[in-house]
DNA sequence: TAGTTGACCGGAA
DNA sequence: ATTCCGGCCAACT
């Protein structure tokens, strides 16, 4: 059983090239539907390289935010490899 | 141990 | 359509 932490990290490292998931799908996957709020605090502080959290999106859509360059960045990335 | 914070969400005004 | 408010969960101080 593995935490909370490291099961958002693990989802968010498996998503696909030009795939985007809503932050709800991902706390949803992580076995907690309503962590929404704990998966952002997650992502803020995890740097890893290696979880591509530029993917994970609001629930109604929007981009959201982004330690990495800020939101601008995280779209075009996204826009991007969706185009790709 | 307890209180505050945040890359959120949904409903209400 | 926009703005405000409460709730929810994990991490941080």
């Amino acid at each position: 059983m593995k935490t909370f932490t490291e099961k958002v990290l693990d989802i968010v490292r498996g998503i696909p090239k030009g795939k985007t998931l809503t932050y709800a799908e991902v706390a949803l996957q992580a076995g907690n539907p309503g962590a929404v709020r704990a998966v952002g605090s997650i992502m803020k502080k995890n740097y890893d390289p290696t979880v591509p959290c530029h993917r994970v999106i609001r629930a109604n859509g929007t981009v959201g935010e982004y330690n990495r360059g800020g939101s601008e960045a995280k779209a075009r990335l996204l826009r991007f490899e969706r185009e790709n």
